[in-house]
DNA sequence: TATTATGCAGTTGTATGATGACTTTCGAAA
DNA sequence: TTTCGAAAGTCATCATACAACTGCATAATA
């Protein structure tokens, strides 16, 4: 059987077990459980999320791995003490105030470069297949005219996830619910985000990234990465500009009204 | 019942995956199986090792998510194409601790990459001051053969603090405090992180920094930076090994009493 | 009373068997 | 030769049981 263009579109079924990481992951960094907390027993995880305790338990393996928890026979799987030092304080101190947003996404740029880097070299297939697939994903919505943010993201996270460095993933996670821009709903993203012209540019730039990641060569990677994202921070401060604009608009007129 | 010194050394008694995690490991990094490979299936694994299904799934799933191994369903389960050595090498014998304080490292170096080329281009001159003065001071206390720790930080937060983004600082500091290794009281560093010799080479690397930086030039200070860094990720690396060949010494000591 | 020993309930670690889902192989049929 | 499908091999998941360990309450002891 030969290898078709479709097949590098690997749909692979998540094992379930990664469902469960990504859910109780996401619960750990947004604080739901404190640092040296118990988690809830592998009986009750397994009641919670209706699957068998084989695969909580090789699901608290992977997040044990990542040095996220730690199990102790007998007494119970604990939150690690450092995670949230690390994350919690830095999540807990970024409002949402724009000057904060743009030095934000400031430190997720020195993040995402140096993770495209690194997932030139240490990628392995999936994964590699995981940022390919992010890539046709984006390409498919941009052509049903549907948003594109989410495979934006998942492009992104497939990078950091390529590094093998589960740090990488975790400070996008928090950096990036708060610095992606790709709010569809407001008025004055609507015009700048979805147009077809803005989005082609970024998938131009978002190949570069995998070309180079795909040829391992990690200079280029993070190259690419830099101009992709210097771009996006331009972008993002001309998106404010136009709100600020938007809203001043909107008051004066309802002022005169 | 009361710890003994002994306890702190001794740690807990490993689990059997872990157990088996080490000698494939072992195996796959000496290259017995070769990348792409199909690994023998669970079953015979369970017969080699002499353990339960469970055991050698717990197993696998650990090689799994280090990037070692890739299992398909119905397949099997193959060696990665692309064993990056240094990578893997390195977490052959390293405790979950080792291999956490790494990853944080290495996110530690992408933030301070980016925020050398950021002070090259943003600084003032307080800033430029700040950052000079750190390292002269860490001049002074290396003629007068004192420890030079406070001066190495004060001179990467200074440039952190030049780049006029919080973030950075914060984020430094989050990560400097888990990652710095300034264990002076340990055997095992005090001969190398106090060597002249080392510390002469560190003074070195921090000199083609602040020139750059003080030449506004923002790629050559970032390359600097990174040379920097990833020269103290080997140097932390090799200080693990002496540890462990230290711990290694201390129980063969122990055991021919 | 104060301290130690004991037992119990709860939790993680391991073993075992069964079933579903998926891949590969190989032979039969067109 | 090519195509199709059945069957064997393998991983993924489930269910159950028992062993090992921890923490705590209670009883036994000095």
């Amino acid at each position: 059987m030969s290898q078709t263009v479709a097949d590098l579109r690997v749909e692979r079924k998540p094992k379930l077990s990664e469902t469960v990481v990504a859910a109780i992951r996401k619960q750990l960094l947004a604080g739901e459980v404190p640092p040296g907390q118990k988690l809830p027993t592998e009986g009750q995880l397994t009641e919670t999320f209706g699957v068998s305790r084989t695969v909580i338990r090789e699901a608290l393996a992977k997040l044990a791995a990542d040095g996220l928890v730690e199990a102790r026979q007998g007494a119970g799987v604990f939150v690690s003490e450092h995670i949230s030092t690390t994350f919690g304080v830095l999540a807990a101190d970024m409002g949402a105030k724009d000057s904060v947003a743009l030095n934000v996404l400031e430190v997720r740029l020195a993040i995402e470069i140096e993770s495209a880097g690194l997932a030139a070299i240490r990628r392995n297939a999936a994964q590699e297949a995981a940022i390919q697939e992010a890539f046709f994903e984006f390409e498919r919505l941009l052509l049903a005219s549907q948003p594109t943010g989410p495979a934006d993201l998942a492009f992104h996270r497939a990078i950091a996830s390529a590094t093998n460095n589960p740090f990488y993933v975790e400070m996008l996670d928090v950096l990036g619910r708060r610095a992606i821009p790709c709010d569809v709903t407001s008025p004055w993203s609507t015009e700048l985000v979805q147009s077809d012209e803005y989005q082609r540019g970024l998938q131009r730039e978002h190949l570069v990234i995998l070309n180079a990641i795909s040829a391992g060569d990690a200079e280029a990677a993070r190259e690419a990465m830099r101009t992709h994202l210097t771009r996006s921070q331009q972008r993002y401060r001309e998106r404010l500009q136009a709100r600020q604009a938007y809203y001043a608009n909107s008051l004066k007129a309802a002022s005169t009204e």
